[in-house]
DNA sequence: CCATGTGTATCAATACAACAATACACTTGA
DNA sequence: TCAAGTGTATTGTTGTATTGATACACATGG
């Protein structure tokens, strides 16, 4: 596990453990972080990206709150045994439902037809 | 102009007098609301709303700033006679590209394909 | 002229995020 | 055994953001 996988803009009015928890949601739904495996430990992590330990670990502590993770002590983090290898592509999209909904609404604000709006989002989805 | 046009979420992160700016830049480049046409006052918006008038009043002097809106001494805010009536689809398709990419990130990191997403939005799109 | 309607400058209160510096409990592994 | 590695609790500080309460300057329109 590299602490290079994780993205944190530190400029972004979204809070940087937020980031990191939101993230590692994804990345667990999907896979790319494989039951067992070992998250980057606190120092590590922090170190990488230029951050106070402290707002990594609260990051892992919501995380371990969600049952996403949990605490193998002396070890560090990994992923929760509970979680699925990989979530269902239905369960995976249902996390995206909220960010669709708001997309939604802006385009009907913008009164834009559908059409153009996937001809976009499928160049950038790079089919 | 009506102030229930507007919608506001007091329990979202996002801050009200964001959240108002947004739906300003969204609602005058989709042409609903008409260069010229006065906005609600600063006190019947905060009423409908009930918010506090100065945060509506920090979301139209930001939207001033922006050369979206003018202010007509003694009669209110109204959108600026510089704005066009409706911009081309291109233009509004440029406000939402911001949202498109983070979305598109959020499926690479859910190792979603492309075509689930595009068929969930085109529902939501009322298509 | 002046009551009534604009927007807003100012100040205060509150909450939050991030950082810093420790100290601590625990496990591992040589 | 014990040094070195985990995560975390604690305390304090700093900076910033958001919202709110109040008072003010100004233009309108009867």
């Amino acid at each position: 596990m590299d602490a290079s996988l994780f993205t944190i803009q530190p400029a972004a009015p979204e809070p940087i453990y937020r980031q990191l928890v939101e993230q590692l949601r994804r990345l667990i739904a999907g896979g790319q972080i494989a039951p067992g495996e070992l998250l980057p430990s606190v120092r590590e992590m922090a170190g990488f990206h230029a951050v106070n330990p402290m707002t990594v670990s609260r990051a892992y502590g919501i995380a371990e709150g969600e049952g996403l993770l949990e605490r193998l002590r002396g070890k560090g983090m990994a992923v929760a045994a509970t979680q699925k290898a990989s979530h269902t592509q239905h369960q995976r999209l249902a996390l995206l439902e909220p960010q669709l909904l708001e997309l939604a609404r802006h385009v009907r604000e913008l009164e834009l037809p559908a059409e153009p709006v996937l001809r976009r989002l499928t160049k950038l989805l790079g089919d």
